[in-house]
DNA sequence: GTCTATATGATGATAGAC
DNA sequence: GTCTATCATCATATAGAC
């Protein structure tokens, strides 16, 4: 079957995800025919329609799986109780994640609007219960007076917009490693709440 | 003529931008035939190409406008030469510009890959020509010890991504007006760079 | 499950009359 | 400058043989 975004069994409507989920990502869902998809996987047009009833199916499938993984990997994360430390935890979450599946992130964001009705509400229920994570964080860390916010949910999206534009421009074999851009979002993050992680860098010049 | 981007003459050349811009925002560039937008300027297909030589010229047409005008207006702004105040302003305009200009800034930003190789490298050139304001006031803000920066490709970036976020979740009539947002928004950069305006809200809240 | 063949319609772009 | 008509190609999706 694997009609449903949930379950994609077979090894061959794992290849066509694969493939479609490059092909998108290079050039955008609507440029891609059903043919190129095909071909990709060393497949006739026909042989698609075996395993998506659609080619939107395809993309619905590649944004809630991609979706669900994200929410799953946050769960697992294991966020600390503390709200600075919670907030740290989540940054180095979210630019981890983020940088280790460009393809997948760019669909998510740039895609929504090839969704019918039906799939968009369902994706965009997805997203909005990743940043109610983060709102949560702010929150606590509000009431604890541990961070200065003004406004959480703005903050919140600020916080997300910053940190998803890593895939942007990230390239690997750049200037920065990985590694280096997670420490770098870090203090961004923090200061954005009105903290600094103490006796970095940036410290020590001014002193 | 109206075959270049810098200079589009015509009152028909003029409409089909402006349909071509909703139409775009709306559906996607690769989404829209060439028939739907001659249709929303009330024409038939090949009057279309009496103003445009191919559909991708109207798309370059749109996006390269929209950034040259970009430039001209930081340009206008006259930022101060003190590196806090300049940041302000800069967060200011850049925060006013993309708020009244939500369908532009969404093209630029979305359907750069739908250009061809020649429009894509002039069209990036004129976005960094923008990202570079920023970071020379980030540089001289550092230069002078008034900013806490680690790095300042990134932290330019960064207040970037985080800036353009907006235009993907504000409305107006939403609980927010655009002036409360751009307020918002300075606290936010500020911060980014280890300042905070005084004497807001959150201090009164601290003290 | 995959193939070939096909239905049905839309696509970007052009030609030539007015 | 706009129209109508058309070209050649491509699209998604389906039917039926193997």
């Amino acid at each position: 079957m694997a009609r449903t975004a949930g379950s994609i069994g077979t090894e061959t409507a794992k290849r066509v995800l694969k493939e479609a989920l490059s092909l998108f990502a290079h050039h955008g869902y609507a440029a891609v025919s059903t043919r190129q998809i095909a071909a990709a996987c060393g497949l006739q047009v026909g042989a698609l329609y075996n395993h998506f009833p659609t080619k939107q199916a395809i993309l619905h499938a590649l944004m809630a799986t991609h979706l669900r993984e994200l929410l799953e990997a946050v769960s697992n994360a294991r966020l600390s109780n503390e709200p600075s430390a919670a907030l740290e935890d989540f940054t180095r979450f979210h630019i981890r994640y983020h940088i280790g599946k460009p393809e997948e992130v760019f669909i998510a964001y740039m895609e929504l609007r090839n969704l019918e009705p039906e799939p968009y509400a369902e994706v965009m229920k997805l997203r909005q219960e990743y940043e109610r994570t983060l709102r949560g964080i702010l929150r606590e860390g509000q009431a604890r007076d541990v961070f200065q916010i003004e406004d959480v949910p703005v903050t919140a999206m600020s916080i997300i917009s910053m940190m998803t534009g890593v895939n942007t421009w990230f390239r690997y074999g750049g200037r920065l490693s990985a590694t280096e851009i997670e420490e770098i979002y870090v203090n961004l993050v923090l200061s954005v709440v009105g903290l600094r992680k103490p006796a970095t860098v940036q410290l020590e010049e001014i002193a």
